[in-house]
DNA sequence: AGCACGCCGACT
DNA sequence: GTCGGCGTGCTC
């Protein structure tokens, strides 16, 4: 067959895995000026007729032609020179190239390492196209490329230099960050602070502005990546004081398609700019990209949902190397992640110049003078300090989530059920035991209410509502603030109330909390997780970090190890024990782990090629509900790209063979599963 | 997904 | 001899 001219190589927008890869088109001649890399484009497939939404990826000869470069890092050795006859490119959907080479690259590369669907990453990477919104930005950018273009690529207003640029690090650890290309791993210093505009943000904020600010200075574009929206309000507000407003573009999910893809165009500027935004902000196209830091990588909202369940903190690993620009992790505690990352040496650590940190008091439950204190599960010494503090400000009492793990409560008069012995709450150690104390452990076998003499128990959840009451009724006379995920409460003034949050909800005061008390330590620690230890202390560092200078915060009925590493302040040092426990364990993050889901058949059949992955041990099958089994694979890193592969192949054969038999017309037939570094695993 | 290709039982 | 059953595989 003879062939001249153009060949597109497009990337089909479907799930199907069997699709993920570059199929190869003809570009017709009234398409050459418009088929140029990033664009979106509309292929036929199969018949003609059916025509599949794509991206094209990128533009070559014809194969007897010369080949212009492999294409990077994709899976598709069998179509990089197809043979067959081509279809001919259907059209091009717009001039707007919006899947940039960069990400592309990084788009293919994740997915790889987690067995997934490129597309199914670029969904994330790239909003919906929305045709008002593209068009306008097109005209604005036809008008200025003719004379801002040629002018300058640096931002035209010079932004203001930063007055006392990271007082609170070591000249030469941050400030440098940026121009030197470092890994860090960042300490934040655990204090509040009050901006020109009233508005009152943890420093951590105003630190990842600087660094923004500081690339930009540099010419060169940032990701600043926050797990949730409050977070990103605190880096805005330090964003607006310190960085002109039209460099910086918000990516979030959260804001209607029509601004979430507006703020997506920004991006595609020739120019730096700073990108604030939350896990899917990983994936924003930029410019010369100089900063990549994230807020915070243990909260599981880093965690993508969607398949193929990509974190973002290893999302932003790949991208660092690719871009070979800066990646900071900052956060008040470590994660057993970033502790690997920096024993392997591929971390550097940077901590605040002074060694300040909130006065963290564990306070064990004693026999407490005020009936109504013991009720709301207060020791006395807490009890003490908060109501001191009560007079001159807000209060924190952080409580359990509802739904966290369950209480007792008496099912006639509904009040929680206490130890008859040391007041203590009362647990199930797991659904078949007796009620036992979390406190003391006595177990409840011949219990009576206190309150009403009932003697039959029910499993209560109890949420911040209940708490309210029982608190409002210790502290007589104070205003109670409720904050929690249906009462949301951002910013609180300097006057006194008693403020009720659930961890994560807590609002940030002015000046901060006078004195802080973290209730509900054993329920947070009765879950069954791997990371429990990890999440706790996680919490109650970001909540102590909201506490004034000189503040109380008394952590109650919790002792040991993360009792110590949060009076200290020295989180890392139950990271690294931690991490140690993991090696022993073979649990990740010292290894890495998939999830293999599917019917005996299907999951053996995806196994055997695996033996021969070095160092990969199978733990499994068990069963997974009917007709469904699961198995574990362990490997080491070094061994993930080989695994992903071996996987991946599985997931296509699978997807090729099945399907339904035609006795069970509502039932589909389920597809083979593969889920990588799933942290609820193990 | 959708649709074509292909290899075995009852029909003009 | 052929029409069509749906199991199997491919889509540039």
């Amino acid at each position: 067959m003879t062939r001249t001219g153009l060949v597109a190589r497009v990337l089909i927008d479907s799930p199907l895995p069997q699709l993920d890869h570059l199929f190869d088109y003809r570009i017709p001649e009234e398409l050459a000026t418009l088929a140029v890399p990033g664009v979106r484009v509309r292929v036929p497939l199969r018949s003609a007729g059916r025509v599949a939404d794509g991206y094209l990826i990128e533009v070559v000869g014809a194969p007897d032609s010369a080949p212009a470069g492999a294409a990077a890092g994709t899976l598709d050795g069998l179509t990089a020179d197809y043979q067959g006859a081509l279809s001919p490119l259907d059209s091009v959907v717009s001039e707007a190239a919006v899947l940039t080479p960069a990400v592309w690259a990084l788009a293919r590369r994740v997915a790889d390492r987690a067995a997934g669907n490129a597309s199914d990453i670029i969904r994330l990477a790239v909003p919906p196209r929305q045709v008002r919104v593209e068009k306008a930005w097109l005209a604005a950018r036809a008008t200025t490329t003719a004379t801002a273009a040629a002018v300058a690529p640096s931002p035209d207003a010079d932004p203001a230099p930063l007055a006392f640029p990271f007082a609170d690090y070591p000249a030469g650890s941050l400030d440098t960050a940026v121009a030197e290309r470092k890994r860090l791993c960042v300490a934040a210093e655990p204090a509040l602070m009050l901006l020109p505009g009233g508005d009152t943000i943890g420093r951590w904020a105003h630190t990842m502005a600087e660094l923004a600010v500081t690339a930009l200075a540099e010419g060169r574009s940032s990701l600043l990546i926050v797990p949730d929206y409050r977070d990103q309000d605190q880096v805005q507000a330090a964003l607006d004081a310190l960085a002109p407003a039209d460099s910086v573009s918000r990516v979030d999910a959260r804001q209607p398609n029509a601004d979430r893809y507006r703020a997506f165009l920004a991006c595609l500027a020739p120019a730096p700019r700073i990108v604030l935004g939350n896990r899917s902000a990983v994936y924003a196209p930029a410019h010369d990209l100089g900063l990549i830091a994230l807020w915070d990588d243990g909260d599981p909202l880093h965690g993508e949902p969607l398949s193929p369940y990509v974190h973002a903190r290893d999302a932003a690993l790949v991208r660092q190397g690719q871009a070979d620009c800066a990646l900071l992790f900052l956060g008040h505690t470590r994660t057993v992640e970033v502790q690997r990352l920096v024993e392997l040496g591929w971390l550097g650590e940077v901590r605040p110049t002074r060694n300040r940190h909130p006065r963290v008091i564990p306070t064990d439950f004693q026999a407490t003078p005020d009936q109504q204190a013991r009720a709301a599960r207060i020791p006395s010494a807490a009890w003490q300090a908060a109501r001191d503090a009560l007079q001159h400000g807000p209060v924190l009492v952080q409580v359990a989530s509802p739904g966290y793990a369950p209480m007792l409560a008496c099912q006639s008069c509904k009040k929680a059920a206490r130890c008859t012995t040391c007041q203590g709450p009362l647990g199930l150690a797991s659904a078949a035991a007796l009620p036992s104390c979390r406190w003391c452990g006595a177990l409840a076998a011949d219990w009576s209410c206190t309150h009403c003499e009932g003697t039959k128990l029910r499993v209560v959840t109890l949420g911040t509502g209940r708490t309210a009451e029982e608190l409002g009724r210790a502290f007589p006379g104070a205003r109670v603030i409720i904050a929690d995920g249906d009462h949301q409460v951002q910013q609180l003034g300097a006057a006194p109330a008693l403020v009720i949050a659930t961890r994560g909800a807590e609002p940030i005061p002015a000046g901060g909390y006078l004195a802080i008390l973290l209730l509900d330590g054993e329920r947070m620690l009765a879950r069954e997780s791997l990371r429990v230890g990890d999440d706790s202390l996680r919490a109650w560092c970001n909540t102590a970090a909201l506490a004034a200078p000189g503040a109380s915060v008394m952590l109650v009925g919790v002792g040991g190890t993360l009792a110590r590493a949060l009076n200290s302040w020295q989180p890392e040092t139950h990271a690294a024990a931690e991490l140690a426990d993991r090696r022993q364990l073979r649990f990740p993050p010292a290894v890495r782990v998939a999830s293999v889901t599917g019917t005996a058949d299907d999951v053996a059949a995806a196994l055997v090629d695996l033996d021969r992955v070095a160092g990969l041990d199978v733990l499994g099958p068990v069963d997974a509900g009917d007709p469904l089994v699961r198995a574990i694979v362990r490997f080491p890193y070094a061994s993930g790209d080989e695994t992903a592969r071996l996987l991946k192949a599985a997931i296509v054969r699978n997807a090729a063979r099945r399907r339904r038999p035609k006795g069970a017309p509502f039932r589909a037939a389920p597809t083979l599963k593969v889920r990588f570094d799933d942290p609820e695993l193990l």
